[in-house]
DNA sequence: AATGTTAATCTTGTATACACGATTGTTGAC
DNA sequence: GTCAACAATCGTGTATACAAGATTAACATT
């Protein structure tokens, strides 16, 4: 539990909300969450705040809090963002490598060739996510790699729906291979493109998300 | 005065605090606050939490809320981040123009013109301000929109310290003239390239920067 | 039966009270 | 005179109480 039970509520809620348990359109009662974690409103109201600072949730005054549902186009959007604040990470990164960056790309590249090559999504979901980081990191850009991280959280949902359409397991790995390439020649352009493509959603891509989110 | 005082005291701080009337490094005592603005600890504390979560102020548990303070390293990066993403919003609003965004765009162009002919900087800066805020409804995203409107207004104040500097007036005015003919001409790589480089902080007008900070 | 109005209830918004950790100032020892 | 320990004070963190707007349900009217 963090220092503040506000931030530790703030943090429980938001997984609760990225793991889909309080589902897009939900309403957040402040008192059902209270009595849920055994605390009063006043830090549960600070939690929210928090959260609708970020995005996650909207605070209608005097008329409740409910969980943000983005839909198809908003998530477009949001990916589309995400693949040039990576663009940027990638490019970055690949003029800046420093040794220590290098070895962590290489660790995290090599745990999802392990996880891609099993076919096990969930573990890919999870060292997917590394990988990113790893290259965050590498831009060398702390305002950057705060940006990317949070954004990254923020589609952590859609991400993992991503990953369960077929074959994108194999196609995310090969892309991550070019990428890592294209950092540690030093290349920034090639870097760049690459993750853009990697990350956005583009052509069949958008329609493979629009079905899964229906399937849901 | 907004619907509820949360939201209120909130803007009224996050002024403060870009106007420079709380410096960075200032304490914000919960107290004071409260007595000044008329109203009890409560809201002004849920305004803190969302100022903290936007990143303008830090709270450090049990030791109080303090103005961050980002240092010209941390500024060069924020500007880096958003010169990517105000290119990605001129390269949008190239491929998707219409009518309307033209107009706005046309309108805040001239506007731009006549401050930067006048030499009037505290009108250009309003206006600069509206200039960049045309592109980035041009882009037709609103994600991308809201995160621009919300970088560039963390921004404001070292903008407005840059505007001070000698000849950057008219260097502003005829880069915006580039930009606009290429997002009219629909030309999405150039008005990326052009609005990357008006809006990043490369080579001396980072020392600009730094200077204009130190003489305050 | 449908709709508009009003009263009761429920939930949020704000203030206040209390608890506890951090800070600061004072006193005493070396 | 300097430093350490302790006490007093100050400010934040959480809970509770009270105020007021929003929702809902019942009732009357058309």
């Amino acid at each position: 539990m963090s220092e503040n039970v506000g931030r530790w509520l703030r943090d429980e809620i938001e997984n609760a909300i990225l793991s889909n348990e309080f589902a897009p359109g939900a309403r957040l009662d402040e008192m059902v969450l209270a009595s849920r974690f055994g605390v009063s409103r006043t830090p549960v109201r600070e939690a929210l705040m928090q959260l609708d600072a970020i995005g996650l949730i909207e605070i209608r005054p005097r008329r409740g809090a409910v969980v943000i549902n983005p839909g198809p186009h908003r998530i477009y959007e949001m990916f589309e963002v995400m693949a040039e604040l990576e663009g940027l990470a990638g490019s970055l990164a690949a003029r800046r490598l420093d040794e220590d960056s290098r070895k962590a790309i290489t660790a995290t590249h090599s745990r999802c060739e392990r996880s891609a090559g099993a076919g096990d999504s969930d573990a890919y979901y999870y060292d997917n996510e590394e990988f990113h980081k790893a290259i965050y990191a590498a831009s060398r850009s702390d305002f950057l790699e705060e940006q990317c991280a949070q954004l990254h959280r923020r589609l952590r949902p859609y991400r993992r729906l991503q990953l369960r359409v077929r074959n994108r397991l194999s196609t995310s790995f090969s892309e991550h291979c070019g990428i890592v390439e294209a950092i540690f020649a030093g290349d920034g352009k090639e870097a760049r493109r690459l993750l853009r493509s990697h990350v956005g959603i583009q052509g069949e891509r958008f329609s493979d998300l629009v079905a899964s989110m229906a399937a849901r």
